[in-house]
Formats: C-alpha cells, structure tokens, sequence
DNA sequence: CTGAAAGCGTAACGATGTGTACGCTTGCAG
DNA sequence: CTGCAAGCGTACACATCGTTACGCTTTCAG
C-alpha cells in the first residue's frame, strides 16, 4: 500500500462521491454507485469509511483541509483591511462553489444531523475565527469600530453570503462567476465598511 | 365528499407530512407512513397528489398561501418604515420556523430541482415583491435613498435573515425563540436605515 | 332503502439500497 | 519462488421504498 496510490485512490473516491452528489443528491447517491464511478470496489469503502455517513463525513473533512489551505494561501500579513478585501471573493468561491453546496446538500439530507455538525465543525468554525482575528486586527489599527466581534462577524457574513447558500442548495442559483463574485464581495465589504467605520 | 371533512383530512395529511419530515427528512419520509400517520390510506394519497413529488409540492403550496395570509395581516397601510419594523419579525419567525425548514430540507433532498423551484416560485417570489413594495413606498415619502430596487431589497433580506436559513437546514440551529427573532430584526432594521437614510 | 362513490387497510410487485461474504487477481516481502 | 495482504468484481441477504391493486366498510344522494 503505497501511500501516493492510497492518495490517489482516494482521490478518485472523492471525485466520484462528489459527481454522484452533485448530479443524484445524497439519497440518490449509492455506496455501490461510487464504488463502481471510483473503478474501486464496495467493500473498500465499507473497510476504509465504515458505512455512508463515514464516507460523507471524510469527504467533508478534506474539503475543510483544502479550505484551510487556501485560507492560508489567501491570507497575508498586509493591512488587515487589505486582508479582508482578499479573504471577501476566496470565500464566496468556495461557499458558493459546487463542491460545499453539495456537502450541504448532503447534510440538509442526513436527518441524524452527523453530516451538519461535522460540517459546522469544520466549515464555520474552522472559517470564522479567522476573519474574526482579522477584525479585531483591523480595530486594534483603529480601523474598524464595533463593540461585539461576535456581532461584527455576523454581520460580515450576513452581508458577504447572505442567503445565497440556501437558495443554491434548493437548486434555485447557479454557482456565480468571478465577476459576480468580484462584485459581490467588494459591495459586502463597502456596505461594512460603512457600518462600522471609525468615525461612526 | 364535504368540503370540510375534506378539508379536516388534507390537514391532517399535512401535519403528518410536516412531522415526518422533521424528524427523518424527506427520502425517510415514507408515503405508507405519511398514510398510516394521517390515518388516511395510500391510496388517498395517490390519488390526490399523483406522486411523492405532488404531495410535497402541495405542501410547499399550502404553506405559501399561510405566508401569503399572514404577510397581509402584518401590513397595515401605516407607514412603511413602520410596516417594516412589523414585517421583519413576522418574516423571521415564518422563514426561520420547523415547517418552511423541513420544506427547504426537502427541496435540498430533491435532485430534480422540482421543490426547490416550487419552493423559490411560491415563497421568495412572492415575499419580495411585497417588501420592495414598503421599500418603494417608504422611498417615494423620502424615508429611505437607495439606487436600485433590487438591491435594496437584497440587501434588507440578507441584514435580517443572512445565513440563519442554510444553519437551520443543516441542523446546527435551532428555532430561535420570540425574543431573539425580535432582536435580530431590530439590529437588521437599524442597520438597514443607516445605509439607507436620506442624508447618506 | 338502495346503489354507487370514496376511502381504509393491507397485500403485492418490482426496483433499489445498505452492508456482508467470497473467490480471484495483483503486487510486494522475504 | 512462495506466501500473504489488499483490493476488485460480483453475488447475496435483508430491508424498504414507490406504486398499484383489491376487498371491505362507510357515507350520502335519490
């Protein structure tokens, strides 16, 4: 069992898993359909994931590790504001993209309620204390004015996503393209900006 | 078939659906079951609402025509900031509350997109136009300065209900109570004002 | 009172799902 | 070369679902 095969293989089991996600929904996505789509073979995936919802709740995981790096990847150590316009698009894309719409799909399908903690777990509260320590950077500079960061957060997520997620879950938006994107966040940003400027 | 009797068991069919669907989502919501807790047979089932698909779409329908009901009670000819002020609590608690949650789960569930499009086409269709119609009324008395419409409006939706209807979906938040609807749709409104007032 | 429509309860059918078992192939270690 | 672990492909047991069908009861119009 080489370990870049082993990745690789994996790999391919998630591709697959997202494809069947995406096109069939997550109780028209079958064990044996994904095993068939990844050329792997059913009883791999019941060794290696345990039953569906740990196969759902792998998938989650590394798309929480791919978002975490590209948080990283997207986040210098500028200006605090600067970091913040950055942070703005990078978030959208990856909210709105195919791949989460179809985790939360798959979480608003799992009545157990598994799949929508793990993904909480790792999504928001992986996401939001970073664009927390942001803020309180950009006040601690004097730039931003708020009195709850809780608050403040909330507000930044409510004006950069708003209810965008819930109406690309129910299939009724498409993904949005970089334009979009682009204009959306510089207008979130601004709208805060204006919010929670120092002189009000 | 009188009309009430009639009437007494889509009803009851409705509180059954409503039920199972909260507590094991739509693909383990079972038409025999739906049957056997409304005391109502198969049958009546099919040949009501044609198919699985039709029952939950006549479901979205009923719930659309409450909100309908409900928003028109809510709105007095007043002001419009003021109908405002008295919308924003009402339109929390409708789009926030177990049954449209259990309807967006259902419409995540469902691949083909029929709910969710049943869903957008009877719910925020409708909503909106009523509320761009205080936010065109309160900028025709001067009370609010905005460029287009349509922004306004995403904007009003996004302060007051942002991501708290992908969060209910997912399961990771609960139905907040009256007092925390209260809050949340003052905060929106005030936040809403500042970026709107005449003098900005 | 009578007849028919509506509807309940249940059985049945075909399809599909999850999870398990098993034989065969592959690739690597010693 | 030999042995073994990993894994593919398939088949299986068992359950459940959507949907249809059918006999029996209720209800109500004429």
């Amino acid at each position: 069992m080489p370990d870049d095969a082993h990745q690789a293989r994996e790999d391919r089991i998630a591709k697959a898993a997202y494809d069947l996600l995406e096109t069939r929904g997550y109780a028209g996505t079958s064990m044996l359909a994904v095993a068939k789509a990844a050329r792997a073979s059913n009883e791999t995936l019941y060794n290696w994931y345990g039953d569906k919802l740990g196969l759902f709740r792998a998938l989650i995981e590394r798309n929480s590790q791919d978002v975490r790096a590209l948080l990283d990847t997207q986040a210098p150590e500028s200006a605090p504001l600067q970091t913040l316009a950055a942070l703005g698009p990078a978030l959208l894309t990856l909210l709105l993209g195919d791949r989460a719409i179809a985790l939360n799909r798959a979480a608003a399908g799992d009545a157990t309620g598994t799949l929508g903690r793990a993904l909480a777990e790792t999504g928001r509260d992986v996401i939001l204390p970073r664009i927390g320590a942001v803020l309180a950077a950009a006040r601690n500079q004097g730039d931003l004015r708020y009195d709850q960061l809780d608050e403040a957060l909330d507000l930044y997520i409510a004006l950069l996503v708003g209810d965008l997620q819930i109406r690309r879950v129910i299939g009724t938006l498409p993904a949005p393209d970089a334009d979009a994107v682009r204009h959306r966040a510089e207008t979130a940003l601004t709208r805060f900006l204006a919010l929670t400027a120092p002189a009000g």
